[in-house]
DNA sequence: AATCAACACAACCGCCACCAC
DNA sequence: GGTGGTGGCGGTTGTGTTGAT
């Protein structure tokens, strides 16, 4: 037998949310701070979900989301991460802490599956349709056996961002379709996280946020906010514990130095449900 | 102006991992 | 070790919007 829902399914309201429903799950969590979902329905008397009200949190009200159109660099990014870890999207999301996995998702369907299909098959070989059917066990094992696929395609896409960096801004606007804004009701969702851009400054549970996305959205906006300070650290924790901004990471992977000798370094640490082995092998090619 | 297809994205569903008991 | 509860994740669907005819 499955097990039980996770609420009362009789009495559970579906549907997008509204403006109302938004400003009292934002108020409790304001309050309370995010986490402990199940008792937001009760506390709160929203008709929502528990699994609901974490989902339009984390996907829609979190402060710190970007929206609109994604740009040319974090197309790529998704591409190449893409190829990299496979349709795990909240991974992938961590490395783009303005955006959000279901975000990320909805681009990929909408977007780039269509996109790289029309490049034909794409050389990386890594995503694309026939990848959906793969699971995660055979996810790790391709993920060894097409590393060096995988790293040849990170590295193509660095030299070409790199040598687009002059005109970036010009060219997303050019080969990137706007997203059209098509919610006068985003807006007033807007408005609300807007209300909680201080809070999480001053707030004494923000730092208990649950999700890796935001636990990383506060470390990568810290380190760009300041780079000379010496934080950013490059250890292999760094960036196990998803704290090291893409950039530095793209330089992990492609400098095959900084792996040799460090035997040891990665015992007894996981990434997202990689083995020390896999992500050792990842470093080390 | 009306209709329809394509698109974009918010939200839901089911599964899984983890944890407490 | 087994069981149940909870949160998290990825796949999929539903719905509103836009563009073409």
């Amino acid at each position: 037998m499955g097990r039980p829902p996770c609420c009362d399914k009789i009495s559970v309201k579906k549907g997008p949310w509204t403006p109302e429903e938004d400003i009292i799950l934002v108020s409790y969590i304001q309050q309370n701070g995010p986490g402990n979902w199940r008792a937001i329905p009760t506390s709160t008397g929203l008709l929502r979900c528990s699994k609901s009200c974490r989902l339009r949190w984390t996907n829609y009200l979190r402060p710190g989301i970007k929206r609109g159109s994604f740009t040319e660099h974090e197309e790529k990014m998704i591409i190449h991460l893409q190829a990299l870890l496979g349709n795990r999207w909240a991974a992938i999301a961590s490395y783009l802490p303005e955006r959000t996995d279901n975000d990320i998702k909805n681009y990929w369907n909408t977007h780039l599956k269509k996109k790289l299909a029309k490049l034909g098959g794409h050389e990386h070989g890594i995503t694309s349709s026939r990848h959906q059917s793969i699971t995660k066990g055979q996810w790790e094992r391709r993920l060894q056996t097409n590393i060096h696929q995988a790293k040849q395609a990170l590295s193509d896409a660095l030299s070409l961002d790199k040598s687009d960096n002059t005109n970036s801004s010009k060219k997303s606007s050019e080969t990137i379709p706007v997203v059209q804004n098509s919610a006068t009701y985003a807006s007033s969702t807007e408005n609300i996280a807007r209300l909680l851009e201080n809070w999480t400054k001053k707030s004494p549970n923000s730092s208990s946020q649950s999700t890796t996305t935001t636990t990383y959205s506060t470390s990568f906006n810290n380190s760009i906010s300041s780079p000379s300070d010496g934080a950013i650290s490059t250890t292999p924790e760094a960036i196990l514990d998803n704290q090291m901004p893409l950039s530095l990471l793209e330089k992990w992977l492609l400098d095959d130095a900084v792996v040799q000798g460090q035997d040891g370094d990665f015992m007894d640490m996981g990434l997202m449900g990689e083995t020390t082995a896999d992500f050792r092998t990842i470093l080390q090619f």
